[in-house]
DNA sequence: CATGCTACTGTGGTCAGACCACAGGCACGC
DNA sequence: GCGTGCCTGTGGTCTGACCACAGTAGCATG
């Protein structure tokens, strides 16, 4: 059969719909499975391949997670990962040209300087205190003398990203995942530029116990401004042209 | 032929990366034609369905518009419209359960609040204010009577997108895009939860005009805070348990 | 009766081939 | 010179086939 006569939506919509009824519907929550590929076609009453196509792309938005196989834990399960869909999407913008790099930066100088400064606030009661732990277990893993700029960038992007996960909102969470991921080619290239990379790890050292610190003491203020100035002070180092605002 | 029998990644993972590696290598720029189905499934070995699944993706997040027929406006063209991308994921991953409604607000408020801010800032220099005009069209636009509360809510949503445009910031206007898509079922439920409409849309609209107000005064701190009290201020009034941070 | 192995079944993953609708370009006829 | 219709190439879809994989049930064996 060929393509639709009259006025037809595309198959593969159909299916994403679908799916995305059955969400909101609460038909379908995370850890259900979905229907196998055959019985959502013949269901639909559309093609296995525009069921795959939908299904592809509710894998790479991070929907769902797929398996071969036969058990429970095969075929299409709904998961909720917005890390990974939120990654390929910031990533790819940034190849197409779509998102600057500049704008990336701003953004993160914004949400995160706004994380170090709820962290802090939310420290303020005595007991209630978020948790760092991981934080600052990542800044342990960083002293560690030996790493490669590379070793080094990873645990600074996860250490980043663990302030996001200790103020408990998974928006921005993920929203970060994705744009450290867009940018992380460009974080790359910039250590070549820098002249003296063990005295600029150094002061990254720092400046991470800073924020940390300064988050323990309640001190929003000096929270967000050290953040605004690491995360500047950083990319005013590796790029020519780097936004101040 | 079937699967591949070696290590082989995914075959439509194969496609994808093919893309952004010419993306990122510059041999594929905005406006340009991607090979079409068929050749490209040849050019890289992996059937025409494979590179199908891929193309979708690529669609969905806003890198890529298909049309079918002929011409030099037929087949795959690099694009980059982040915001439909970010929508999809968004609004999946709210149905999903994956972002909570609270995240999302609390993520609006922090971005909008600063974007206001910013927007007053790069006033002060008399001449080189941003251009609100597109924002206070849509104000006048909201003045209308007998708007239905969809059509105004949709005025209103695209009235925090211009602001967020007057930013110049594409990764900010694109994730507020996103965001809204995301909490747009809620927002239009909300309304029922409203007791009285019309004195409710009045008060936005004159929050609205402060804000704008304040922007053109170059007082960044009164349109944070003007921003900020805005939309929570709306949350509070249609949701139970609105984040109040 | 307990245990280990095997064949089966159902799942996603992939491919090949076919057909349709659509839109532009070209050649022919007027 | 101009208009009309065919031709070709594009995405869109469906069908049918096969493969690799993992759990499971049933059989054979101790």
């Amino acid at each position: 059969m060929g393509a639709e006569t009259s006025d037809a939506p595309r198959a593969w919509r159909i299916v994403l719909e679908h799916v995305e009824t059955q969400l909101l519907e609460g038909a379908l929550r995370p850890g259900d499975r979905l229907p196998g590929e055959r019985a959502l076609s013949a269901e639909l009453g559309v093609g296995r391949s525009s069921v795959r196509e939908a299904l592809r792309v509710l894998e790479v938005l991070g929907l769902i997670r797929t398996s071969a196989g036969s058990g429970p834990t095969s075929g299409a399960i709904i998961i909720a990962t917005p890390g990974g869909g939120m990654s390929a999407l910031m990533r790819l913008q940034v190849a197409a040209s779509g998102f600057p790099v500049a704008d990336i930066v701003r953004t993160r100088l914004i949400l995160e300087s706004s994380v170090a400064g709820d962290l802090a606030e939310a420290t303020a009661p005595a007991g209630a205190a978020p948790d760092l732990a991981p934080a600052e277990l990542l800044l342990d893993a960083m002293d560690s003398p030996g790493l490669t700029p590379t070793e080094f960038l990873a645990l600074d992007a996860a250490f980043h990203l663990a302030l996001a996960e200790a103020s408990g909102n998974q928006v921005i969470t993920a929203t970060m995942a994705g744009l450290r991921s867009g940018i992380e080619g460009y974080a790359l290239e910039g250590v070549a530029a820098i002249a003296d990379w063990h005295a600029t790890s150094a002061r990254l050292r720092g400046e991470h116990r800073g924020i940390v610190e300064a988050i323990q003491r309640a001190d929003a203020a000096t929270a967000r401004t050290r953040t605004h100035d690491h995360i500047s002070g950083y990319y005013a180092e590796t790029f020519v042209d780097t936004p101040t605002a």
